[in-house]
RNA sequence: CGGGGUGUAGCGCAGCCCGGUUAGCGCGCCUGCUUUGGGAGCAGGAGGUCGCGAGUUCGAAUCUCGCCACCCCGACCA
């Protein structure tokens, strides 16, 4: 309702719950006003806490919203930067669909309806007006003759357009993708990990023949893959979900499984094989060389702001965000230290050398000389915002040649001479790369477990969570108990895994192969 | 939608039981001085429709009723 005479504001929606202090008493220092939750006390917490601490987000005055702020913003742009490198290196150019889907198109994809229809945001008039009473309401001449609904996804509006562009062999393929928002009316949100609003890419392809558009879709899974390994420094398991957990309208998804540090798994990333579904749906026919009428073979793909929920994450850790250097928007921050005026000229003077030398290397340098902030409040700072390298340069270290580097992964600090510090800090922020994805590594190898018996699953789910690797006798009714009862779904079918016959422990029937199992975001 | 809780300064809270001047405290913010190699100290200052609306009362943050919002737990999910 809107409140006549003002804006429509009360309270902070999504305030940030009390501390327990009865539970865990927490020592607010007065120097330690923004000290974040240790991540073994209360995990969301200090998910929240270093969302918070590292400025990526904030709350919006709508439920479930969110404001991404510079630091998230920064951050999802030089994902963008390198995905948007991928799509156009493999052939895909960027187009722009309408936000506004008609109601009518929803329905015409049978699976397509049911897994969205629940959470449609639907616009059903075009303007307000001021009643009787002066309060703004919404007019009801203006009641739209269709409803429109704001995209929960866009392979509705895509196909559409497709079935007008498409009638020759010689119109396929059709290779686009996305960078936009879409809207998904969910329950219960989290920050960057489920939000009704998020952006995100999707890629819409059309294939004149099966096999191609299963390669499509399995070269965007591998390029996920890569991206997650590559820049996020983050190790995912390929794979394919099983039927219950498949896109609503797809034959196949693909997706890409990462282990969260308090042993739940997220989905990083999908690649939908199609089919035929949204061809028939929208009649999108082609000729073929044949002179033959064909359905036309389709995918989709996406990957969201969700990526920075995973990169905190797998990386960050009790001081604040933990970035990979590939990623991180600030590489390397300088920060000068001095007491006198005197000290204040030579020392930034140095650093500002030391920083254009570092630009001119490529490295994403930052020269902290904001006055009335103290060193170690800086040092504070940057670490919570995860910058990967900090460079710490006094009074001594302009007369002795040298310069103080501090690591954020692991919080090792390293004298340095100045010659050569470009080279320095290039091959230190590949071993910092290198560093965290090794890490992530072999957290998820020390929390993958193969298992045999259904008691010892549960167990070690409750105990400490981790992925899973246990037969599975491929029946729908066997995964729907299991989740049931532990809450642990199949998160993939891991793709290039030896077929290894076996038993299911919860059926006792027969399986082919291990899947993996966890409790996932 | 069911169960539990909370609304007081930008943030975190006290005050409410037992009504009584100008509603406090910490952090943050502003100004000045001293500081500056790991979250500074002192002094001064700004900042409030006590969620909203009725009622009781000489008097309501405090008592009563109604409403609203949000949080947590459950059913859906990139």
């Amino acid at each position: 309702m809107i409140v006549p005479g003002g804006p429509h504001r009360r309270g902070r929606v999504y305030r940030r719950p009390a501390r327990r202090s009865v539970l865990f008493p927490v020592h607010r220092l007065s120097t330690m006003a923004d000290a974040i939750t240790p991540r073994a006390q209360d995990y969301s917490q200090w998910y929240l806490d270093i969302v918070q601490g590292a400025r990526l987000a904030d709350y919006s005055p709508v439920r479930g919203c969110m404001i991404i702020r510079p630091n998230g913003y920064a951050l999802w742009e030089n994902m963008q930067a390198a995905l948007d490198a991928m799509f156009k290196a493999t052939g895909h150019r960027n187009a722009y669909f309408p936000l506004f889907i008609p109601q009518s198109f929803l329905a015409r994809e049978a699976a397509h309806v049911e897994g969205f229809a629940k959470e449609c945001a639907v616009v059903t008039h075009s303007r307000l007006k001021l009643d009787e009473d002066g309060a703004l309401v919404t007019d009801p001449e203006s009641k739209l003759e269709e409803n429109l609904v704001v995209r929960p996804t866009s392979e509705t509006i895509i196909w559409d357009t497709y079935s007008k562009w498409i009638q020759s062999w010689r119109d396929l393929p059709i290779l686009l993708n996305q960078w936009n928002n879409v809207v998904r009316w969910e329950m219960r949100t989290r920050l960057f990990l489920r939000t009704m609003e998020f952006l995100w890419q999707e890629g819409h392809t059309a294939h004149a023949t099966r096999g191609e558009a299963i390669e499509e879709t399995e070269r965007m899974l591998e390029i996920y893959a890569t991206f997650a390994e590559d820049w996020m420094a983050i190790p995912v398991v390929r794979g394919i979900k099983t039927a219950s957990e498949r896109f609503a309208g797809a034959d196949e998804t693909y997706c890409i499984e990462a282990l969260m540090q308090d042993g739940k798994a997220l989905q990083a990333g999908t690649s939908h094989f199609l089919g035929q579904n949204f061809a028939k749906a929208f009649n999108c026919q082609f000729q073929n060389r044949d002179n033959e009428l064909e359905y036309v073979w389709a995918t989709s793909w996406g990957v969201s702001t969700r990526l920075i929920g995973a990169l905190i994450m797998v990386h960050s850790d009790d001081q604040g965000l933990v970035l990979p250097p590939k990623l991180a928007p600030t590489q390397a921050v300088i920060v000068p230290i001095h007491r006198t005026d005197e000290e204040r000229e030579r020392v930034v003077a140095r650093a500002r050398g030391i920083a254009a030398d570092l630009r001119a290397a490529g490295v994403r340098v930052e020269l902290d000389d904001r006055e009335g902030f103290r060193p170690g409040w800086k040092f504070n700072e940057h670490e919570v915002a995860g910058v990967p390298l900090r460079l710490a340069i006094g009074p001594r270290d302009v007369e002795n040649g040298t310069i103080e580097i501090a690591r954020r992964d692991d919080r090792s600090k390293t004298s340095v001479p100045q010659d050569g510090l470009a080279q320095t800090v290039r091959t230190m922020l590949d071993t910092v790369q290198q560093a965290l994805f090794d890490r992530a590594l072999a957290f998820r190898e020390a929390n993958t477990t193969d298992v045999d018996s259904y008691d010892e699953f549960k167990e070690l789910l409750d105990r400490r969570g981790g992925f899973f690797r246990m037969h599975w006798d491929g029946s729908a009714e066997t995964e729907a108990r299991v989740k049931e009862e532990t809450k642990a779904t199949i998160r993939c079918i891991p793709l290039g895994a030896a077929e290894e016959p076996g038993v299911d422990p919860v059926s006792g029937a027969p399986s082919k192969r291990r899947v993996l199992y966890a409790r996932a975001y």
